[in-house]
DNA sequence: GTGAAAGCGCTAACAC
DNA sequence: GTGTTAGCGCTTTCAC
């Protein structure tokens, strides 16, 4: 592998000549400099990351760790994220798992955006402290050189549930997603205090888990115990949101007629389902660049400008 | 920022010793090593994975290159290329556009997985002649170091096509996706392939681009002109056809008892739109393993075993 | 305008 | 079992 000695050495200078005359150094006179550059070219050579990364002791890279591929509202974030970071002259790193927490502490990435639940709070503030600034997304964390830039969770699900009210639904069930999160706790108090705004009491309250199936599982509960039934279920996300009608439309119920389902994020299979699902529109990608641009703002030592995202409600057919 | 000397300082030993220590050579004993352990932990010590990098010329990283992250089928790809990744200890990079195929270059990946049609075959086949193998999802390209796995579309695009024919349809039209690329025209092969065998001819071909809103466009055109329509749609992918049953509907036409449309993929909106979509079911999950697991057997030297990912074909309404 | 040389933080060969 | 040391490939200071 070609390294800056054998550049050197086809152009008869010194590594340090073809160092500044690769990395535009004006004192290197453009004639030596674009000499230097084509023989750089003709022997294949390319800088190695590692060295650079060594001696600058930074990477030009952010971290991103995410709690796993599969969620339907990932790949929107990631993308606002990529598009910022690569205007901006920076890689992304992806990962999921116990590994990320370690990428940042082995300063692969300068910077790391966190939505990953299974990291704990006290492991983030002491690497941020240590090994670099971090942006989080899915909790409400301030600490030296960690930021949160989290939703607004409260106000957009308080809004979604008064249209529910609105609609006529008297009788509102909420259905949880995982219990202490951040998401499901915000969500929660929107939506209460959407019914005490109404002086309404909470009719139920069930426990699901951001996923399809555990919606599912609630439907089907809810179903089997008989006995009175909500007018009116707020879910905490679009995927159990969706479960729920699935089960109700299999058992001959009709929505919104008979009941009332919204959701939360707005995916794209929102817009699929039958009835198509009244829920809060998250513009996702632009939370992804608000996030590249907040790292950035850390690594650069300036204040983070921007720390809620702010959702609107989509209104359909299931409300 | 500690190093592993401040390690040594603290521990009475030397940089040697501790690398060691750290890394589990036999020659420490448990009892030195457990002690240097603790010390490195205490005082917050965490290597460098730019100076380990750098020494031994390897990061344990793979890089995935895609085209974009808005696709409904990369997430499952990532998360089945991560899972595999994660189990043999490496790391992985995700990466989108022009920087992707520098990123191999710089040595900041071991191997490189590509799916992005945008990266010219002469490109990735130099650069892995000199920086690195490649495993190459998006087109069969063999040369040094570079080893494809790809989807058999033509097999699976064939079978589909017998289903439609078999349901009755005679006049057979193709949505074809972006023209050149490796799966539009194998996917093209299969469709014609098995019109072929039942003496038809291909009644019309129309011109799409892998999205729905192409789908929908290719729709309304059909549409506009009039004349003698074609009862059965094979697209080269699921998001084409969906946009494609959409339009059909709005337009009053039913599916598939007045035109029959298929896809490929199997995408989550696939059991969701309505009706719900005949198409080929391909395993992304799993095709992301195969593909990580043949990154690593070109690190390691060995021969990669599989060539070709299978699809199946999933019968559902829009036939 | 160019070069010599130090040093980033590790690993591993070699010496003891 | 542990220490000394060379060197991975760069950037950058300092000298000329």
């Amino acid at each position: 592998m070609a390294s800056i000695k054998d550049v050197a050495k086809a152009a008869g200078v010194s590594i340090s000549t073809v160092s500044y005359a690769l990395n535009d150094d004006p004192r290197i006179p453009e004639i030596t400099a674009s000499r230097i550059r084509s023989i750089a070219s003709d022997i294949g050579y390319f800088p190695s990351a590692a060295a650079r990364n060594l001696k600058k002791r930074s990477t030009n890279t952010i971290l991103v760790a995410i709690s796993d591929f599969g969620g339907p509202v990932y790949h929107e974030l990631l993308d606002g994220i990529h598009r910022k970071l690569m205007s901006e002259g920076y890689t992304m790193i992806v990962s999921t798992g116990v590994s990320s927490a370690n990428l940042l502490k082995e300063r692969s990435a300068d910077a790391a955006i966190i939505s990953d639940i299974h990291l704990s709070s006290e492991s983030l503030l002491r690497t941020a402290a240590h090994f670099g600034p971090i942006i989080v997304l899915d909790r409400d964390l301030v600490g030296e050189a960690i930021h949160p830039l989290t939703l607004d969770n409260k106000t957009a699900m308080q809004a979604i549930t008064r249209h529910m009210i609105h609609s006529g639904a008297r009788k509102l069930a909420y259905v949880n997603g995982v219990f202490e999160t951040y998401d499901n706790r915000t969500r929660r108090e929107g939506f209460l205090a959407a019914l005490e705004e109404a002086n309404l009491t909470s009719f139920a309250e069930y426990q699901g888990a951001f996923t399809k199936p555990s919606g599912e599982q609630v439907a089907r509960n809810l179903l089997a115990l008989g006995g009175e039934r909500p007018d009116g279920i707020v879910c905490a996300n679009d995927e159990m949101a969706i479960g729920v009608i699935d089960v109700f439309k299999a058992a001959g119920l009709r929505i919104p007629g008979d009941v009332k389902v919204s959701g939360f994020d707005d995916i794209e299979l929102a817009s699929y389902v039958q009835p198509r699902l009244t829920t809060v529109k998250i513009d996702h990608r632009n939370w992804g660049k608000l996030a590249a641009a907040a790292a950035l703002d850390l690594i650069r030592g300036e204040a983070v400008k921007v720390a809620k995202v702010h959702g609107a409600v989509q209104i359909r057919e299931s409300v």
